[in-house]
RNA sequence: GGCCCCGUGGCGCAAUGGUAGCGCAGAUGACUUUUAAUCAUUUGGUUGCAGGUUCGAGUCCUGCCGGGGUCACCA
């Protein structure tokens, strides 16, 4: 049961005081001709038609929006309602309007967070503010709880100082509503959101992929190395994992003759959780017939910096300080040279891996003992990720800590896959991708293998994968990418809650 | 999981171990073009929870809860 503070129930009284002077505090019937900017850029537009400025036409209109601000000057007051777009002042005068509906003002019967629609002729204000001379105002639902207060000032160079701050990070996750309604940053981080997926979308479907959707219930999980979360089918009694990536079922799709497809869609791993990681989040892959990971670094780069331009209008973002440029094409390292630059060890001296952990003990490092080779390579690899600032390519990875990769032509240790960082953070991962059955099957069985050594969870082994791979399997390269992350490089957020509405959290005592 | 930091009215913040304060918001009143409106008066706190040290704890100690950072982990 609900225990109202204070304030709240000063509202509570208030609904009760609405009620008697037989005012609705949610009513059923809305109006609303114009948006505050619609509503605003009519009379604009009126007035650059009039002849005379003294002289320009009623524009009448019906708006509907937040309580922002009131400022009750007696028997003349002034309002800011918000909607989605934008403010716009109400100015509101006991001679213009129904005195009770004015008493409703001036009593303070209507606060900051209520929502109201007015109706009434545009107007501006002695001191320019473009407004509505309200006739008619109608409470259309009362805020009980107050948000918090943030002021607005105008600079005279168009700049808004805000007063005041919601900024508590708990609470703004908790209660994302809440920090919608109040941070206007935090409502643009969101609709930037929306402008990259469907940027990216855009460029896949111009780039002639198919969008498909396949399972995020899976009774087999694969695709990556990470531990799934496990659910259960009642009624088949059936345990089920949340996908870990989309890799199996999409390549299938090319064994079935359509010639590029992608996914975006949420993938679930049961992991640690970091500025970068949560349980869920939200993963593009692609995979396309008759190119190679270099055709896919290619497409990588085009696809970027052309969501890039679609949401910001250009090819160099700020981030945290830095200007990150997307301008194709980027550095490219293979990770043997990435991994020398950053730590002077080539771990081609040392292919063995007890060597190649003395070698990394010896620089200064604390490891866990008896990691295989890839994993070895990839802890430098880790040191080496922080210098990635600009968009870079590391390509050429070890085979053991690849499952899905095809092997670099004469060459025992690497296969054909490369990673992307910007910003000093992994964002997309690429292979040129297995077709070969054999070998695939070889790979399921050591990584299985491996598996038990290391007394881990082994994905079981995709049969039905294998079986898809010996109808044929085009030769082709496949993409994957964190798409909260990109988001974070385009609205120069540092912590991907700050893109995830609703971020993972613990539950609420 | 380890280590570090944080938790004080609705929001943002103060308080050498010694009477818990300030701004905004709220309430009451004044004001017919204000805009961070202004002016006057004013309400509101078991300092995250539970113990401990002390004559005395918001402050020091222990544990727990929640958040943040960092390291580890994360084909």
């Amino acid at each position: 049961m609900w225990q109202p503070n204070r304030l709240e129930q000063e509202r509570v009284d208030k609904i009760q005081e609405l009620e008697a002077r037989g005012v609705a505090p949610f009513p059923a019937r809305v109006e609303r001709t114009h948006t505050t900017i619609a509503a605003m850029g009519a009379y604009e537009s009126a007035e650059s038609a009039a002849p005379d400025p003294e002289q320009v036409p009623d524009v009448a209109v019906t708006v509907c929006g937040r309580v922002r601000r009131v400022n009750l000057k007696g028997k003349v007051s002034f309002m800011h309602i918000e909607d989605e777009q934008g403010r716009l002042q109400l100015f509101l005068r006991v001679n213009d309007m129904d005195e009770p509906v004015y008493d409703l003002v001036k009593d303070k019967l209507i606060d900051v967070d209520d929502f109201v629609q007015a109706a009434g002729v545009m107007m501006r204000t002695k001191a320019g503010e473009i407004s509505v001379r309200v006739s008619t105002l109608t409470l259309l639902s009362k805020g009980l709880s107050p948000l918090p207060v943030i002021k607005e000032a105008k600079q005279e160079d168009g700049t808004v100082i805000e007063y005041g701050e919601f900024s508590d990070t708990e609470q703004r996750y908790r209660q994302r509503y809440a920090d919608l309604a109040v941070n206007r940053t935090t409502r643009l981080v969101f609709r930037r959101r929306a402008e990259v997926i469907r940027a990216l979308r855009h460029f896949l479907d111009d780039a002639g992929m198919l969008e498909v959707e396949t399972p995020i219930l899976q009774p087999i999980y694969g695709g990556a190395a990470a531990r799934p979360f496990v659910t259960h089918h009642n009624q088949l009694h059936q345990d089920l994992y949340l996908r870990i990536s989309f890799e199996l079922y999409l390549k299938r799709l090319l064994v079935g003759g359509y010639d590029a497809v992608y996914e975006i869609g949420r993938d679930f791993r049961n992991e640690g959780v970091s500025f970068k990681h949560n349980p869920e989040f939200t993963m593009l892959e692609f995979y396309k017939a008759y190119i190679d990971y270099r055709g896919v670094m290619d497409l990588a780069e085009r696809m970027v910096v052309y969501v890039a331009e679609q949401v910001t209008g250009g090819t160099t973002v700020s981030y945290q300080g830095e200007t990150l440029d997307f301008t194709p094409p980027w550095q490219r390292l293979t990770a043997r040279e990435a991994i020398r630059n950053a730590t002077e060890i080539d771990y081609m001296d040392h292919p063995a891996a007890a060597d190649l952990e003395a070698a990394i003990r010896a620089s200064g490092d604390q490891i866990k003992p008896g990691q295989p080779w890839g994993k070895l390579i990839e802890h430098l690899l880790g040191k080496a990720e922080p210098g990635f600032v600009q968009p870079t390519i590391i390509y050429d990875y070890p085979l053991d800590i690849s499952p899905f990769a095809k092997r670099v032509a004469y060459d025992d240790v690497h296969v054909e896959r490369f990673e992307f960082f910007i910003a000093g953070m992994e964002m997309g991962n690429a292979f040129t991708e297995l077709n070969d059955p054999r070998d695939q099957e070889r790979r399921f069985l050591e990584m299985a293998e491996r598996f038990r050594e290391e007394d881990d969870d082994a994905a079981p082994l995709d049969t039905d994968y294998l079986r898809a791979m010996r109808y044929g399997m085009p030769p082709n390269g496949g993409f994957g990418m964190g798409v909260d992350r990109l988001v974070m490089l385009l609205t120069d957020q540092r912590n991907i809650r700050d893109v995830l509405l609703y971020p993972h959290l613990r539950e609420e005592k």
